[in-house]
DNA sequence: TCATTAATTGAACACTGGTCAATTAAATAA
DNA sequence: TTATTTAATTGACCAGTGTTCAATTAATGA
């Protein structure tokens, strides 16, 4: 009955961005759609389609927003005045499990989801979130590192979030836990 | 047109979950449909329903027989005759990366799915299947190992399987990989 | 004032999992 | 053998998904 809305209420895409990550952020990925994220917005889903090509680029928008923050919280660490190196490896290793758990439905579409479409768009994302990582935890360890000590110290912690972002629980629940897992991994590069 | 199938090609539980296996093993799990399944069994996808409650049950079935294969995968290490406990404690890894690399599919929907109803029937399964994996681990290691000591080795594994599960990765191109991490790990508790 | 452009709508398409009344073959009872 | 009951199957239907697109209209520039 009234297609295109006065001025003040148009779209953007930053508007649909903030809407889509307050969304998904609460009720996760499974239970988002295009057509909530509409009524939520107060637009027909068709319109979201005139500023995103389709869902997988929406999120990879939204995504490419926490891939920054991933990489603040490692600047944030190796800016930090530590006893130790060794101390400071410990809390970039601990700080990674931090994020991924308090940024559960994020983490998911950064690092585990298996939708192609979107994986498309995550090309290089994943890979120099990594590269930042491995060379933060290069430049931290008492001996040389080879590449492949490197990634088994990330897999490890990888294999961490994962599986408690599958039983959805709360960074808080398992603190204790991650500390003595990421103590756990660091023997082995002792 | 003709409801009810003449007796020789009425359809059984096993005669769905096998094609079903076979369908779901061959395109992934989110390629598969009940739509599609019906399709190959030659019926309508109600008639499915008359056999299984919902889909979440009808995997539930499938994955069954994985959770009995994988304890057998462990059962067949720990029978066979190696030089020392050090040497089958890595087999033991190792050959649980074996495993979740060559199931893939199997490996998401009993460890890492994250659909409601699915792990709604799996309760007890990949908790049974730990339990047996924590005992060997437990009975070879050198030194006593508390239960997060054993817990972060699972962790450890779990992270390297499922990280190479997204990237659809077979286990042959990481096989050289595979035994690294598990070296890496294992030097945690040495 | 009027043509052009940009943004929005909502019907439509092809899917999904799931339900259920109607139908019919097979099994059982009379 | 015939009638009746039971078991299995069908396919229309529901509510939902992502996506497309002709039609519509507000805003803009000439």
């Amino acid at each position: 009955m009234s297609p295109r809305k006065s001025a003040q209420e148009e779209l953007t895409k930053t508007a649909i961005i903030n809407v889509a990550r307050e969304l998904f952020v609460t009720s996760g990925y499974p239970s988002f759609s295009m057509r909530k994220l509409a009524k939520e917005l107060g637009c027909s889903h068709g319109a979201i389609y005139y500023h995103f090509k389709n869902k997988a680029e929406l999120f990879y928008e939204i995504v490419t927003q926490d891939f920054l923050t991933l990489d603040c919280v490692l600047e944030e660490v190796l800016g930090t005045q530590t006893n130790s190196n060794e101390e400071k490896l410990y809390l970039i290793l601990f700080e990674y499990i931090r994020f991924g758990l308090t940024n559960q439905p994020q983490y998911e579409v950064m690092f585990l989801i298996k939708d192609e479409e979107i994986k498309g768009y995550l090309l290089e994302a994943p890979n120099n979130s990594y590269l930042h990582f491995a060379n933060a935890v290069a430049s931290l360890a008492a001996k040389p590192l080879t590449p492949k000590d490197i990634w088994s110290l990330f897999i490890g912690i990888h294999g961490f979030v994962t599986h408690y972002c599958r039983t959805e629980t709360s960074f808080e629940d398992v603190k204790q836990l991650a500390k003595s897992h990421v103590e756990f991994l660091l023997k082995a590069i002792k």
